[in-house]
RNA sequence: GGCAGGGUAGCUCAGCUGGUUAGAGCACGGCACUCAUAAUGCCGGGGUCGCGGGUUCGAGUCCCGCCCCUGCUACCA
């Protein structure tokens, strides 16, 4: 049994939860589930980034304190992921205590370990009073901000901590080609090889007189700049740097978004060089969901909320859909159109009825025992064996698209044995033995769906193991019971409807 | 501008190091079956594989040029 702790990135408290941040909860969840099945340790962590100026604001424009106002973003975040059933272990925030403690022990290690590492320096740009921030030259228009183009920009220097980024760039490349620190999918890697290739720049580290943030050790005027904390929320929830935190640490897998890549490949493994603890094992970028085709811009944002998406079929198809039609590896688009075909073809005709159809045989011709003792060496054990092994590859590289095909595979497997043994035509020419057979492989069926399905509908999972008699959580099963599902003489019952299709769609 | 990835049936995508009539799922049309949420199974229509050259006995599959889309291009969670 192995350990994998498993962290999602930490939403920033400036607005509600949309599609996008739950394609990555749920995919991480996936994943998560997935492992314990597979019998690993699981410690899954998610949270919320909650410092930073944009938080302040927003917090103005409400009218509430900032802390109020972070608790309350965090309580409707934490929400939609549990409506979503998400299953993290543990819900870090960064205005907490114990992040407070590790960010400043962190870079503590760091001005202890490699004085040189950290230093001070004149910060200058342009400063714009609209934005209440420094512009970079592509935001820069005919000397303006594009923003506020009325406004005129100020140049300001800024005495700042800087951190010795350009120092690390040969160990991060190394680490990065040897394999010993994974990027996937490919293309993050290679975006990520290139930028350290042309050479990197150092960063500053701080922020001068930001009264929401943590206090920069040994400087009181400065907070620690808002990336720099946030990104230690990784080792904070692992007790760091209280004794034992190597039992967690270091993660084995970071799932983040395409567009925060470089500072988890590159700033975040510089900084635990830099302060001498582990790097992650993996990081995985997934893409960006598309709405209607066009990117999800946070003003578009209102053509879907995710509590529409949510009520519109349930949160099992809409992590399914994520899943399986909008993919965790590059940009997927999200339209209702889709969305509903899925819901239809996919999940209600597909699995659903397959259910629906074996469970009523099992009542019709056997008052609802399954078979026991009929072997497990029909035609639909075979599909069903070679399912499990195209799931499994499918799930080990993360493809979780893969995976869910998989799962469906076999979905259409049963389907088409039912067609071909015909149980009802067994029934009635009383061949009691040839359907003890059939129906017995169709719960085996059942039973392998139930298991390998959980990760992407554990709800719906979870109802069809019960209705398959059988006891406990299904989400606590072990790869085993999809090898070799303990289905016979179980007393399955007369199922209910999994995904009903609404009247009119 | 530079770098990277991609353009294959209406939609989402497979097509490894080039090899007979280019595939899957969904959607669409017909047939079969009746256990089932009028579900399922079978058959079928449908593609100049972005455009133009080239290499080769033979190219979505390799080379060159062009067009279009997307991402990254440093302090945007």
């Amino acid at each position: 049994m192995s350990k994998f702790y498993l962290t999602t990135a930490i939403d920033y408290s400036n607005g509600d939860p949309h599609l996008g941040h739950a394609l990555e909860k749920v995919g991480a969840d996936c994943i998560a589930r997935y492992r314990r099945l597979r019998g690993d340790q699981v410690h899954f962590v998610m949270g919320m980034d909650e410092h930073s100026h944009s938080v302040l604001q927003a917090a103005a424009k409400a009218g509430v304190p900032p802390q109020e106002w972070v608790d309350r973003m965090a309580s409707r975040f934490a929400d939609f992921w549990d409506r979503l059933g998400c299953t993290n272990d543990d819900w870090i925030r960064t205005t907490e205590a114990r992040h407070f403690r590790s960010v400043t022990e962190l870079l503590q290690r760091i001005q202890q370990l490699h004085p040189d590492d950290l230093y001070v320096s004149e910060y200058e740009g342009l400063y714009c009073t609209g934005c209440e921030e420094f512009k970079q030259e592509s935001q820069i228009v005919d000397g303006h901000c594009i923003e506020h183009p009325t406004l005129e920009l100020v140049p300001t220097r800024e005495r700042n901590h800087f951190f010795r980024l350009s120092r690390h760039g040969d160990s991060i490349l190394e680490l990065i080609t040897s394999g010993k620190l994974r990027v996937e999918p490919a293309i993050r890697r290679n975006e990520v090889v290139r930028l350290i290739e042309s050479g990197l720049q150092d960063i500053s580290v701080s922020r001068l007189r930001q009264p929401w943030g943590i206090p920069f050790p040994g400087d009181a005027e400065q907070t620690v700049y808002v990336w720099f904390d946030a990104l230690i929320n990784y080792v904070s929830a692992t007790g760091f740097p209280a004794p034992g935190y190597e039992r967690l640490w270091p993660a084995q897998l970071h799932v983040i978004g395409k567009g925060i890549t470089r500072f988890h490949c590159v700033i975040w493994p510089a900084m635990l060089l830099a302060a001498q603890l582990e790097l992650p094992k993996e990081v995985w970028a997934h893409g960006y969901v598309q709405w209607e085709g066009t990117k999800m811009s946070k003003t578009a944002g209102t053509a879907v909320t995710l509590d529409e998406a949510i009520d519109r079929h349930g949160p099992d198809a809409l992590r399914y859909f994520l899943l399986r039609e909008v993919g965790f590896e590059s940009d997927g688009n999200f339209t209702w159109e889709r969305f509903d075909e899925r819901y239809t073809s996919d999940l209600a005709d597909g699995f659903g009825n397959l259910v629906s159809r074996t469970l009523a045989m099992m009542t019709k011709y056997r008052e609802g025992a399954v078979p026991a003792d009929c072997g497990d060496d029909s035609q639909l054990d075979d599909a069903g064996r070679a399912a499990l092994q195209q799931y499994s590859r499918a799930m080990d590289a993360l493809d979780l698209r893969g995976g869910a095909e998989a799962v469906w595979s076999l979905v259409s497997a049963a389907n088409l044995f039912v067609q071909q043994t015909a149980p009802w035509s067994l029934a009635k020419s009383g061949q009691a033995g040839e359907l003890d057979r059939v129906l017995g492989a169709l719960a085996r069926a059942l039973g392998r769906l139930a298991v390998i399905s959980s990760p992407f509908i554990p709800g719906k999972a979870q109802a069809l193991w019960q209705d398959l008699g059988m006891e406990g959580n299904v989400s606590a099963s072990k790869w085993e019971a999809a090898e070799s599902p303990s289905v016979a003489g179980r007393s399955t019952r007369r199922p209910s409807i999994l995904f009903p299709k609404p009247a009119v769609v």
